[in-house]
DNA sequence: TTTTGAGTTGTTCGA
DNA sequence: GTCGAACAACTCAAA
């Protein structure tokens, strides 16, 4: 009987720079690839439709892939312990290999899978597949997790030179023996009953090879101009890998090897790395934090005045895009569409909902949770806390975005707007990201009837400031 | 232990 | 139009 290893994949969907797959390879003779769909373990954090459209296309593409290859991709669906067991069982196999993950449940859900495997005998390892550090590689002088970025990056980036060169994907596969237990993608019923995603893959290729598709798209021209560029949502000015990072099926460290092997210097393409530090930031965060996707890291904020009364009308209106602002519903209208918003407009949004709109950060999270392909709760509760003002590094607490004039600064001729909320492309430039403030012979001209075909705005944006201004005040003096 | 410098992404107002 | 100052005080991290 053949040494046999299952390789354990989860959010590590790519054979290139697979350090699980290739221990795995190293060590037996046989070597089982395994997808375990376990959703009723990741409460509370379902993955959403758009995260799991994603998923089902990229198990597809993993499946040709590694049909390419020789092997074949093992699909089940229940809990992961008896799973595995029974895979184990059924292969023969010794060996257990995977990446691991950061987020608290996923910790402690492996944690148990690898004593209760090791108690039957078997050989467990796990890789540090996600990340450029582990979270407890980068510390601060005192020993403790960094709890600001700025100082973090400043200890991280030099050791950005001695990183491993990226594992190049396996050339051939050992085949997968027949008769063990599998079952189509299509039976995870990962795709939506209404077919709402026509908007996801139009904008999308789930996948290795979409993976790295965008990066050559964007290493062909956007990083050379990110620092500028990736604040306006109009132009194609990011890399859009988001979707890819999460899923693990590309890895930060192969973006960096493809960076330098484009002749750039790593100080060049700071503004870019810089970005997959707040990546690693985050999961750093995450992990020595865990109770910061529900709960502020600031405690003074657990007794934040949000706003109560018409709370679900106006978090409704937000998530809708029909806030009566422009570039706030255009990208509402964006997620929902595609899946993603442009990161300068999330900060817009969010700054909306927890600042003019004064409704709990949580509520953001959850509905971005839900929406996004991206989805990844280390960035998504780093990004929300950091906007509500509830991180360590708490921005100061005047810091509240007008969207009219981050709209006028970042979109100036309105063509993000025109984009996703085509009912006001008529209007001049002038009106565009405040048609609200427009006179009435403008808006008629350009065929705009506010309250029918466009709302008016949900708040008054300076008397709302001034309410959160006074909000913030309040916990101050409290705590 | 104490001190010192710094902290992703802003807005408004008045000159 | 552009520019600088004001908007607080506190915490973090290193020296």
């Amino acid at each position: 009987m053949p040494e046999t290893a299952i390789v354990w994949l989860r959010r590590d969907l790519r054979l290139a720079d697979n350090p699980a797959l290739r221990a795995a390879l190293a060590a037996s003779e046989r070597v089982i690839p395994v997808y375990i769909c376990a959703p009723d373990e990741e409460s509370p954090w379902q993955p959403g439709g758009a995260t799991r459209w994603w998923l089902h296309h990229a198990l597809r593409a993993l499946e040709a892939a590694l049909a390419q290859r020789g092997a074949r991709l093992i699909v089940a669906r229940g809990e992961t312990l008896p799973t595995l067991r029974a895979l184990i069982a059924q292969t023969g196999a010794s060996r257990c290999f995977w990446n691991r993950l950061y987020d608290p449940a996923t910790v402690e859900r492996d944690k148990d899978v690898k004593q209760a495997l090791r108690a039957d005998g078997i050989h467990c390892e796990s890789h540090n597949g996600a990340l450029l550090f582990e979270p407890w590689e980068i510390k601060t002088g005192g020993g403790g997790p960094y709890k600001v970025f700025s100082a973090y990056w400043r200890r991280a980036a030099p050791r950005l030179a001695q990183l491993q060169a990226p594992l190049p994907a396996p050339d051939a596969l050992p085949p997968v023996p027949s008769g063990i237990d599998s079952m189509p993608v299509e039976g995870l019923d990962l795709l939506p009953r209404i077919r709402w995603d026509a908007g996801l893959a139009e904008a999308w290729q789930p996948g290795e090879d979409g993976a790295h598709a965008l990066l050559e798209r964007f290493l062909a021209g956007p990083v050379d101009r990110y620092g500028e560029a990736r604040d306006l949502p109009a132009e194609p000015g990011t890399s859009r890998l988001s979707p890819h990072l999460h899923r693990g099926e590309i890895t930060p460290r192969q973006i960096i090897a493809a960076v330098r092997r484009s002749g750039r210097a790593d100080a060049d393409a700071e503004p870019f790395l810089r970005e997959l530090g707040w990546r690693e930031f985050s999961h750093q965060m995450l992990y020595h934090f865990p109770h910061t996707p529900l709960e502020p890291l600031d405690p003074r904020f657990a007794d934040f005045p949000w706003r109560t009364e018409q709370a679900e009308t106006l978090l409704a209106s937000w998530q809708r895009g029909r806030t009566g602002i422009p570039i706030v519903d255009a990208g509402m209208r964006e997620l929902w569409h595609t899946g993603w918003m442009h990161n300068r407009v999330r900060m817009i949004v969010a700054s909306l909902l927890t600042k003019n709109l004064r409704l709990p950060w949580q509520d953001g999270a959850r509905w971005f949770w839900d929406t996004l392909v991206d989805a990844d709760l280390a960035n998504n509760t780093q990004g929300w806390q950091w906007t509500a003002g509830c991180g360590a590094d708490a921005a100061p607490y005047f810091r509240i975005f007008n969207p009219v004039r981050q709209g006028e600064r970042f979109d100036p001729d309105g063509a993000y707007v025109r984009r996703w909320c085509p009912e006001l492309g008529r209007l001049p430039k002038k009106w565009i990201h405040q048609p609200g403030e427009a006179p009435d012979d403008v808006l008629s001209a350009c065929g705009v009837r506010l309250g029918k075909d466009y709302p008016h705005p949900l708040v008054d944006l300076k008397a709302s400031r001034k309410d959160a201004l006074a909000a913030f005040d309040a916990i101050k003096s409290a705590g």
